[in-house]
DNA sequence: CGTCGTTTTGACACGTTTCAAGTATAGTGG
DNA sequence: CCACTATACTTGAAACGTGTCAAAACGACG
């Protein structure tokens, strides 16, 4: 394991995962220190996004997994009629492209928010060390699983839950995620805009804005642009259900 | 349901895949004889449900994939608070239970929506046969992309659809997959009540009943309890697209 | 320092939910 | 088989939340 306080510390990041300051929380997570070198092996050079930067578009081809060593990527669908849907965020030691799994061609999009750095992981070596390291496998499979859980608390938060309370979820998940990243979870500085947040809660710019105002109205939360302070957690995890104003959208 | 030149036609049903009148839309599709022969041993003897069964439940050890051999399900999660939320339906020819591929456990659950056959797939041998015949694991997978390009689908009709262009694209994607079916597409008899379309939409009954009036009204549509006829297809699809009421909802 | 994109705020319109009632339908037991 | 009851579905009127349009404030950046 890593030294103490700060997992992030860039000085602490080298080149290979055995000494990658985020290695608890990716895909080597609970594997031998052994396996870790032939896991260390298959990582490909680093690449860097400059914020806007495509990392993989619909259609390309499956090449690797990718896991954000930092910064913060969008993941996104966009129709035939050019609606864009974002499916998620993800931040530090979190995996993407998952999606072109099963064609071997990616189905939708992944996009930096920031300067972002990313491991590169090449399918096909993946696949050879994972057959070769059951550990890395079940890993794998585990990581996999979070993303369907994931994507169903999406459509759980789009399809029940009112605009506020969509928000105080989202917020709170974020804050989860960056503790997990033994950082500050009530002191948050958004990646995304207030476009990116809208658009993946189904709604639009002006409401979220305002759920922002209101939320600190209430001195739920301290909000400045992007840094979101979260000053009262418990009264935020109230806001997420949604028993103030139950609907009665259930099935029969 | 069971006119001569149906597919459905239950006299053909017999208990092998390389007899089974849906052979070309489940798993077996675009294999070849020889090795319709060898996934045949894995399945197991089929399941019959009654209208509310649960064919599994969250939590469930994964045991099978299932191949819905006649009638429908449906699938969904539920909250800590209880509240459901639906993510699909399942017609014949479509398969259910990959939820539990990655922890083993289902994460979801599925339940009849009216007197359906199950065709079971034990992992176990299934997992034995594919690693045999490169063509079925190949099939496998683009089922599996299959899912996860519903579920973008499910996002992004949440997420940007209002609630008239949310009815009008279930109704062309039911439409599409009778079609699949050799059924007639254009006279669809609902499997799923009123209250399973409005919560698998993220709406109230209320809403949903209100569009089919107006769906009737408009010409679109000729409703009758669960039989839905579609009059004009090609205004329905028209009333999928927002462009008539354009909203803002998308990403700076 | 001016321009551009993002964010905030306000007033208003509209769609969807809520509440309430009524009608059809299917399931059940006599 | 019919009557009866529970459930599913429909319809209306009103309340509410969120979207729309417009404009201003703010910060980033050249």
């Amino acid at each position: 394991m890593e030294p103490a306080a700060n997992v992030l510390d860039l000085n602490q990041l080298r080149r290979s995962c055995s000494s990658c300051a985020l290695y608890e929380l990716c895909l080597p997570a609970g594997i031998g220190v052994d396996d870790l070198d032939r896991l260390d092996a298959t990582v490909k050079d680093k690449r860097a996004l400059d914020r806007g930067d495509m990392l993989y578009r619909e259609g390309d081809p499956f090449e690797a997994l990718y896991v954000v060593r930092s910064g913060a990527l969008k993941t996104f669908v966009q129709n035939e009629a050019g609606d864009v849907q974002i499916l998620g965020f993800h931040l530090p030691g979190e995996i993407l492209g998952f999606d072109a799994l099963a064609t071997n061609l990616h189905v939708s999009q992944a996009e930096a928010l920031e300067r972002s750095s990313i491991c590169e992981l090449p399918y096909a070596k993946l696949q050879q060390v994972t057959s070769e390291v059951p550990a890395l496998h079940r890993q794998l499979m585990r990581v996999i699983s979070r993303e369907v859980v994931e994507e169903h608390r999406h459509l759980v938060m789009m399809g029940r839950q009112q605009a506020q309370e969509q928000l105080a979820s989202f917020l709170r998940s974020l804050a989860d995620r960056y503790q997990r990243l033994h950082r500050d979870g009530s002191a948050l500085n958004l990646p995304m805009s207030r476009y990116d947040i809208a658009n993946y809660l189904g709604l639009v710019v002006e409401t979220v804005s305002r759920l922002f105002s209101r939320m600190e109205e209430m001195g739920v939360l301290q909000v400045n642009r992007k840094s979101v302070r979260i000053l009262r957690p418990e009264l935020l995890a109230a806001l997420c259900r949604s028993d103030a104003a139950p609907r009665r959208k259930d099935a029969g």
